[in-house]
DNA sequence: TCCTAAGCGAGACGGTACGTCTTGTCTTCCA
DNA sequence: TGGAAGACAAGACGTACCGTCTCGCTTAGGA
C-alpha cells in the first residue's frame, strides 16, 4: 500500500518543520544548521535532503502552507472587509503563536506576509477611496506597517489583551486617528505647551 | 605624531563600510563573503579582520556610528517634539540612503532602529497622555510600526513624495485617523455598502 | 556490513601516504602543503583533515606502520643477530627505498629509525659483550651512524652494490676496522709518511 | 665615522643569532617564529627583517660563520691527518656546544656538516688506499656517520668523556674494528654460541 | 650645537596556509 | 523503499604567520 509510505512521508516532514519552527524560536533562524534540525526531528541528515532542498526551502514550505491555510480562512469568512481580516489575521496568529513569531524575525518572511496583506488593505483602498488626496500605496503602507508592528508586540508579550480588546483599539486607532484615540487634543502641540 | 596612521585606520574602515552597503543592496546580506567585502574595497582579507570580527560586526558598527549621528541630530534640533523627530529621521534617511534600505532589510538592523523610535515615541506618549484608555504600549508599536514601513516604503519607491509633503500625510493620517484623511467616512463600511 | 566503507578509508588514506612520500622526494617535506598532498591523490582538501590532524601527523602515521612491518620482518627472521638485522635492514630499504630517502631527510622520522636501531644493537652489545672497556652506549652510537649513513648513500647513489656486497663491506668494516678493510696498515699514519 | 654603527649592527645580528640557538634547544627549530626571534632578542620584528631574509637565513648565516672558524682552526692545526681533524672537531663541538646540539637536529644543518666532513674524509682516504678493494664513498660514509652520530651522542649527554678519551675510543674502533676493540673475538657469532 | 643619516619600534597591510565547519551529494546497509 | 550512517567535495570561515611598507623616534657622527 502507498497510503503507509505517504502518511510517513507526511510524518516525517511535519517532524522537520516542527522541528525548525522550535529551534528559530530558540536559537534564531541564522544559526541553525540543518543538522540541528534532523537531529531535534530524531531523523537522519541525509533524509532532510530527501524532501527539502535546503533550510530556505523547509522555511519557505511552511511559510508556503500557512499562507495557504490564511487565505482560506479569510475567504471562509461571512463577513468581508478589512476589518474583518485584522479579525481573522489576529485569530490565526494567536493559533499559530510559535509560526508567527518564528516568521515576523525572519527578513522573507516578513516579506511574504507584508506583500500578501498590503495588496488585500490596497486593493479595497482603492475600492472605497478612489479619489483620496493622499496616495493610496503610502497609506496601504502605512496602515500595514501599523497593524504588522501591533501585532508583533501583541504576539512577543504574550498576548496581554483579548482579539476582541486588540479589534477595538486597531479600529479606534484608525478610525479616529491616535491623538483622539488617547483621550487628548493633540500630542503635537503638547511638546510646545511644555 | 599618529595622526596619519590613524587616518589611514579610518580611511581602511571606511572603504569596507562603504563596499558592504553597497554589497548588501547589490546582493543581500545573507549572500556576501568576507572576501566579497574585501574584494570590493580592494583590501586584503586579512586587513578586515585586523579590524571587525564577523561581518556582523562591521555591520553592528555602521548601525552604531549612524545612529549616534542620528542621535546627535534629533537633540540638535531645536524644535523638539515626535513631530520634528519624525523630520529628523526622514531627512536622515534621505542623506543616508544606502544604508537605511541596506539596514530595513536585516533583521537586527531594524531592531535596532525600531527600539530606539519605540522608545522615544512611547516616552513621549507617557507624558502627553498618562490616562490613556488605549495601552500606550500598543499604541507606541501602532504608530511606530506605520511610520517605519512608510519610510520604508518611500525610500525603496525612489523618495516620490518631497520630506514636507510626506510630513504633511503622516500629520493627517495620524491626527485625523485613516477614513478623514482619505477624505471618505468610513471605509470599514464600504463593503456593506456595496 | 562495514566492509565496504572500510576499504574505502582504507583506499582514501594510503592514496594520502602515497601522495605525501611522493611530494616529498620532489619538494621535500617543509615545501608541502596540504591542499597539494590532497591534489596529488585527488580527494578533497576537508577529506585529509577526516583521517589525520595534520601533515606531520600523516607522517607519522606512515612511520609507524611501516616500522611494524620492520619489527615483524625482523621477528620472523630464522637466524637472530644484529648481521642478519642489518641484511633485512637493507632488504626492507631496498624495497620501501621512497619512504627511505623521505624519511632520512626529515628530523624526527632520522630519530625514529635511530631509536629503533640504536636500542636493538646496545642489547646485543650488553649481551655479548658485558665487560667492555670501551662505553658500550660509545659503540652502539658509533655502529648505528655508521650503518644508517652507508644505508644513506646507498639508496640516494641508486642501489650501486647488491645486497649481499653491502653485506660483505659492512661485515669487514666492523670486523676488521677501517684499515684493514681497506687494505692498508693504518691511514692515520700515512700523513706523517708524505 | 661608520664604526658605531656597523658595532650596533653587529650587536644586533648577534642579538638574533643567540636568540635562534637558544629558541632551537628550547622549542625547535620548526616551532620558532620570527616574532620569537626578536622577542627573545628584544628587537621589533621589522628589524629582523633589516639583517636577514628569513629564519632560514639567519640560521645559514650561523651555520656559515661558524664553519669557517672550523675551518680555519683545522687548518691552524700543526699536526695535519682526519685524527688530529677528529680532535679539532671534537673540541669545536664542546666550545659551541648549544650550536652543535641546535645544528645536528636541523635537517639543513645536518647535511652542512656532513658534506663538509664526508669530503674531507674521502680525499684523505683516496690518497692513503688508491687501490682499496671496499669503495671509497661507502667507506668514507660510513666513517663519517660513525663519528657524527657518536659527538651527537656525546654532546646530548653532557659530553660524559673527556676529548681524549672519546679520541681514543674513536681510533681503537676504527683500527681495530668493533669486535676487538670491545675485547671479545665476534660478537656476530656469539649469538650462534649462545 | 645643530643637522642629518641610520638603526630601530610599532604596526598596518597583502598574502598564503592552516584547521574547522557546514553544506549537499552519494553510497551502502538495515528494517 | 524510506531512512540511518557517514565518506566525500566544495568552499567560507576566522586565525596565524609571513614579508613589506611607512611612519616617527632616537642617537651618533659631521657641519
Amino acid at each position: 500500500m502507498v497510503k503507509t509510505l505517504d502518511r510517513r512521508i507526511i510524518r516525517t516532514r511535519k517532524l522537520l518543520q516542527d522541528a525548525l519552527l522550535k529551534l528559530i524560536l530558540e536559537q534564531g533562524y541564522d544559526a541553525i544548521r540543518v543538522q540541528d534540525i534532523t537531529e531535534e526531528a530524531n531523523l537522519g541528515r541525509a533524509t532532510f535532503y530527501i524532501h527539502y532542498k535546503s533550510k530556505e526551502d523547509l522555511l519557505l514550505a511552511i511559510i508556503e502552507s500557512t499562507r495557504q491555510e490564511l487565505l482560506e480562512r479569510v475567504k471562509a469568512n461571512p463577513e468581508p472587509g478589512p476589518l474583518a481580516g485584522f479579525r481573522v489575521q489576529f485569530e490565526h496568529a494567536a493559533e499559530n503563536r510559535l509560526f508567527y513569531e518564528a516568521i515576523l524575525n525572519h527578513v522573507q518572511g516578513r516579506q511574504q506576509i507584508r506583500d500578501v496583506l498590503v495588496n488585500a488593505i490596497q486593493e479595497h483602498l482603492k475600492e472605497v477611496a478612489p479619489n483620496s488626496s493622499i496616495p493610496i500605496e503610502a497609506v496601504s503602507n502605512y496602515l500595514l506597517g501599523a497593524v504588522l508592528q501591533l501585532m508583533d508586540w501583541w504576539l512577543v508579550n504574550d498576548m496581554p489583551y483579548s482579539i476582541a480588546e486588540m479589534e477595538t483599539m486597531l479600529l479606534s486607532l484608525i478610525r479616529q486617528g491616535i491623538p483622539s484615540a488617547l483621550g487628548i487634543e493633540d500630542f503635537f502641540n503638547s511638546s510646545q505647551e511644555k
